[in-house]
DNA sequence: AGCACGCCGACT
DNA sequence: GTCGGCGTGCTC
């Protein structure tokens, strides 16, 4: 009789115990009875002999896996998962499993229809007027096939003439897996001959073997992508697989075709926009070892592998490698976890690294490479501030910018004008009495959208018709305002006529492929002026820009966020890498009403390389991350005096329970969104400048936490090393 | 999370 | 008299 651990689908941090007739392999999916019900469950692995005879321990009820879902690794991460970031083992697997696995449906490839030879030999020269008939026979001798890549090789009537005559016959199965299959296609294409700096990098990364975390600090266009590129090439060569992550926005079909390109393999691909079926392939085809390469978003961190090769995280300062909801997991911080586990490389991009990322590489525990070379010898953007105080301000755009934008556009060249918020302007006030428009669910204003006439929350996304008059004093002089990318596009169509503009925001390029569609329509010069938001910033270069003007950065400044400084540095050097190239050197304009702020004069003298070191410094003797570790406790109610108590419940059951070297707890604090669709938010934020105790300080209080009756009203979940308070 | 058990209001 | 509201408690 064997006990067994086994993690059930239920929000619970714990595993349970089973017995079950012979040993089972860690990773296997079992039923189990649990309550009254059946659930499919993880097997984690042996479990002590259960000394409580209260509980009444059950049987396993069915094996449903001959070989393991999950590799030991991968069970091993899961564990790390759920300890790490305090959540419950089916939380954990529901995360990391694609649906299908999850719902206990067979694995394994799906049954297919081949085409095979069948007993009846062709008659000599029977064939000879047929070439194609000939050709494709000869195929299905030499290798069996789907009729799916047939049917795509021959056309229909060569196929069925071949049938008509009895020489091949259909038979479905399943195919058994090809493992290693990108080596019968495997091919190096022409490639570039890398620079000094690229040389090194790739020397480096090719030679370690075993873990090790190298960043990659390259400067935008210095061709990471390159070195990324042939770095891999021997990994392949030698059968092993590579994953990499890219940021959501990133994954185009150009990024995947780069490589496909490069190598001439398939290469699997996972995002967001994948249905399950599609999914599961993926993980399938990466599991049986056929797929060489695989790049994906967030979640593709837990693709499994059958021959582990190198794990590669792409602009990996990218906010979107943080799940917000569920287990608030950071998938580079997990890809650590996962090169670790499977004894190989991890290498982690970016021209501007994360403050995280920054000290482990400054203090050794990664090794540090750098690309300082922009590639085909462009020259760094010259950055400048352009002190607004005291200048006419119209729709954003100070006075003192007009003329440097009309001396780019009357040579020529594009110009680029981000803003950080889409719409026309981020609220409509009341001219008589003041009162401003706000959306009741968020108690947040409304943006106003005049393309689509209407009024936006951009918290909840509810929107409302743009009402005549005052809802409070019912007077008709409704004003806006602030600036939004709406609000300067009409500006600049007044102040330029002549060049041709285009808006991109999430507005202006929803739906599919018509980002991409902008994006060649920029790069062929369609138009002069681009007026923009993030999605300028992420990835996509553009030569002819050489002009880059940012109309707001003081709101970073001052933020609540302890970020934003860091975020706004990162965003103005990639923003500053998107312009100019060789021919044509870029210049960077920065609109602020703080030209002596310490922060931006070392962002654009000294760079973020420095600007980054500088804030380290800073976030040390705030005692803030990477310096120190944080958790947040957020809880939300329908009242705000229930979320409230609950969190000053926590508050208590941690200061009750860490009586040795606690952490410090602040709050708790209204959510930086206060109100969110009609509920009340409220966060408890616990510090600790060492991150065992701070864990340790969470886990004794967790069951007590979760004990209370409270904790049943009021949705709370607990996020370890949050990066977004709001 | 589910699901059962349990104790109070308005219905055939 | 019962049907069903959702508070509470438990799950190897």
């Amino acid at each position: 009789m064997h006990f067994i651990d086994v993690a059930v689908p239920v929000p619970l941090r714990r595993t349970f115990t089973y017995r079950a007739e012979t040993e089972l392999q860690t990773g296997v999916r079992v039923r189990v009875p649990f309550g009254n019900r059946q659930l499919t469950g993880i097997v984690i692995g042996a479990a002590a002999t259960p000394r409580d005879t209260s509980v009444n321990i059950k049987d396993i009820e069915e094996i449903l896996d001959t070989s393991p879902v999950l590799a030991p690794v991968m069970v091993r991460l899961a564990q790390w998962l759920w300890q790490y970031y305090h959540h419950s083992p089916g939380e954990v697997l529901h995360t990391m499993l694609p649906v299908k696995i999850r719902k206990g449906e067979k694995t394994g490839p799906d049954e297919e229809t081949y085409l095979v030879p069948s007993a009846m030999q062709a008659e000599k020269g029977s064939l000879e007027r047929a070439p194609k008939q000939q050709s494709c026979l000869h195929d299905i001798q030499t290798r069996a096939e789907t009729k799916r890549v047939l049917t795509q090789r021959y056309s229909a009537a060569v196929i069925s003439a071949l049938k008509e005559k009895g020489l091949i016959t259909e038979s479905r199965h399943t195919p058994g897996p090809q493992p290693q299959r990108w080596l019968d296609t495997l091919a190096i294409a022409e490639k570039p001959v890398p620079d000094k700096e690229q040389a090194v990098a790739v020397a480096a990364l090719t030679n370690t073997s075993g873990f090790s975390v190298s960043l990659l600090e390259g400067v935008t266009g210095s061709g990471k992508t390159e070195v990324y590129l042939q770095t891999i090439e021997s990994i392949l060569k030698n059968g092993r697989q590579v994953l990499i992550l890219v940021p959501e926005i990133g994954l185009t079909p150009q990024t995947v075709a780069r490589f496909q390109e490069r190598f001439s393999i398939d290469v699997g691909v996972l995002h967001s926009q994948l249905n399950d079926r599609q999914r599961l392939r993926v993980w399938q085809q990466a599991k049986d070892g056929e797929l060489g390469l695989i790049i994906g978003t967030r979640s593709a961190i837990f693709t499994p592998l059958k021959f582990p090769g190198m794990l590669i995280v792409d602009e990996e300062h990218d906010e979107s490698y943080k799940q917000q909801d569920g287990v608030r997991y950071h998938a580079r911080d997990l890809a650590v976890m996962r090169a670790k586990e499977e004894n190989i490389p991890l290498v982690l991009g970016t021209a501007t690294p994360s403050l995280e990322s920054l000290n482990n590489a400054l203090a050794g525990r990664y090794a540090h490479l750098t690309l300082s070379q922009r590639a085909g010898g462009a020259s760094a953007t010259n950055m400048h501030l352009l002190d607004i105080r005291d200048q006419v301000v119209n729709a954003g755009l100070a006075d003192g910018i007009l003329p440097v934008m009309r001396r780019h556009l009357e040579q020529g060249n594009q110009v680029l004008v981000f803003i950080n918020r889409r719409g026309f302007a981020p609220a409509l006030l009341c001219h008589h009495c003041g009162y401003t428009m706000h959306c009741s669910r968020c108690d947040r204003p409304y943006t106003v959208h005049r393309a689509q006439n209407v009024l936006q929350c951009h918290h909840c996304a509810g929107t409302r018709a743009i009402p005549k008059q005052c809802e409070q004093c019912h007077s008709q002089d409704m004003v806006t305002a602030g600036v939004g990318t709406e609000q300067v596009e009409g500006a600049l169509a007044h102040l330029f006529p002549d060049a041709p503009q285009v808006r991109i925001d999430s507005d202006a390029v929803r739906g599919k492929d018509k980002l991409q569609h902008t994006l060649n329509a920029i790069n062929r010069r369609d138009y002069q002026l681009l007026i923009g938001t993030q999605i300028l910033s992420k990835g996509h270069h553009f030569p002819h820009v050489t002009l880059v003007v940012v109309l707001d950065c003081d709101g970073a400044l001052f933020s609540g966020d302890f970020r934003a400084s860091e975020k706004l540095g990162q965003l103005v050097t990639q923003l500053a890498g998107r312009a100019g190239r060789a021919s044509k050197p870029g210049e960077m304009w920065l609109q602020t009403h703080n030209p002596d702020h310490p922060l931006l004069l070392d962002l654009i003298h000294n760079g973020y390389a420095h600007f980054a070191r500088h804030e380290l410094t800073e976030r040390k003797a705030a005692l803030l991350p990477p310096h120190a570790s944080q958790i947040v406790i957020r809880a939300e109610a329908g009242e705000a005096g229930q979320a409230f108590g609950f969190l000053n419940q926590c508050k208590a059951e941690i200061h009750r329970v860490a009586t040795h070297n606690p952490p410090a707890q602040a709050g708790p604090l209204p959510g930086l969104i206060e109100k969110r669709q009609g509920r009340y938010r409220f966060m408890l934020v616990l510090t600790h400048a060492k991150r065992a105790p701070l864990h340790e300080a969470l886990r004794l209080a967790l069951p007590g936490i979760s004990a209370l009756p409270e904790a049943g009203r009021v949705r709370w979940s607990v996020d370890v090393d949050p990066t977004d308070f709001s």
